[in-house]
DNA sequence: ATTATCTATAGATCTATAGATAATGC
DNA sequence: ATTATCTATAGATCTATAGATAATGC
């Protein structure tokens, strides 16, 4: 009865658009099964377990948001600049998946032995990007350009500001119905900015 | 049977030491009754539904990070010593109650809802706070002391900077084992006493 | 009489599977 | 023959309550 070719596809498509609006407990598979066109048999026919399908989802998922922290290349400009670049780059990947950071965080506090298996694979990433890092940094150290800063600390600064903005803003449209402008995110990215390069500055 | 003379009391310190644990969906009422001595019919007895419970130890706590934070009161001393107080005593505050924020950071994901009777409450006692900070803010402006900055962009700083450090930690406490020392505590507390105090230089 | 406590269980919810049936590809 | 799909339900889990019983304070 293959009349779709794809309700293996569809139940995916179904419970990655639930799991991120509603997180793993308060997704059931009838639903899951409801907005895939199927029974929730097919559910479990296709994936065994719900546990199952959620880690397939919150794997890709994980690996999206280090993938854009973590694979940002060095560009021919100068160092400001490419902060500046690295702050705004992943503010808009934030801002064109707004759902994610909500999401993966939650998951996480939930059941902090889910990011277990991807701690590795983030600190390998990490430590890549850090080691660039830390080399520009010390080159700008070197010539007077900076001040003196750990890489780590840098890079903390700015995903923690950027994260922290879109989880202050789930909860303010969970209670006063806001939401996100352009202009909140330029103040956002401005401040941002300024404050980064107040750090770095000699 | 009056031996104890206070299950009441045992269920609510229970419940709090497990919710704050777990979390309120992974805490059951039987666990509670459990470690509270007591049956399960109990905790219904005397606080009728979990959710009730729950919300009464939710809401303790939400005010005590609120007063914490909020009711800072301002001493006889210079500007910048007054930012490295507040800087310093939420990060002591916090450290004092390692499970704090992880707990209402993860309830709020969880069913925001939840935090929408304390929105108001916040948003009153933040309000004063805000003022404050701005007089203060407007008046080391004026004698040319410090950069211009938003009351609102500073305070936020701070605890979202001093927040993801616990929440950090306690992911790399699931990750690792490795449990905070003073060394980390003040590592953290020097980073960002410094990206503050350059972000208000003039 | 009232309050505190216990046992037992109804009822709701959800995952996962067994077993039947229909479609598909050789 | 194999794969896809459905119906029906077993089994687990948990909250909340009914109903019985024991303790307490008048």
């Amino acid at each position: 009865m293959k009349k779709e070719e794809k309700t293996e596809e569809e139940i995916l498509l179904a419970a990655e658009e639930l799991f991120l609006e509603q997180g793993f407990a308060q997704t059931t598979t009838a639903q899951i099964a409801q907005r895939a066109g199927c029974n929730s048999a097919l559910v479990h026919y296709y994936y065994r377990t719900k546990e199952n399908l959620f880690a397939r989802i919150f794997g890709s998922k994980v690996e999206l948001m280090l993938r854009n922290i973590f694979s940002f290349d060095r560009q021919d400009e100068t160092f400001p600049e490419r902060v500046i670049r690295l702050i705004t780059a992943h503010l808009d990947f934030l801002r064109e998946n707004p759902r994610l950071v909500p999401f993966v965080l939650k998951e996480i506090l939930f059941s902090p032995e889910r990011a277990i298996p991807y701690a590795q694979e983030l600190a390998q990433a990490r430590g890549i990007f850090l080691q660039h890092l830390e080399e520009d940094l010390q080159a700008e150290r070197r010539a007077g350009r900076i001040s003196d800063i750990r890489g780590e600390a840098l890079l903390n600064l700015v995903i923690t500001q950027n994260i922290s903005f879109f989880i202050l803003a789930s909860f303010r449209r969970a209670a006063t119905g806001h939401i996100l402008e352009d202009a909140d995110y330029e103040a956002h990215r401005t401040e941002l900015i300024t404050t980064v390069l107040a750090r770095l500055r000699p």
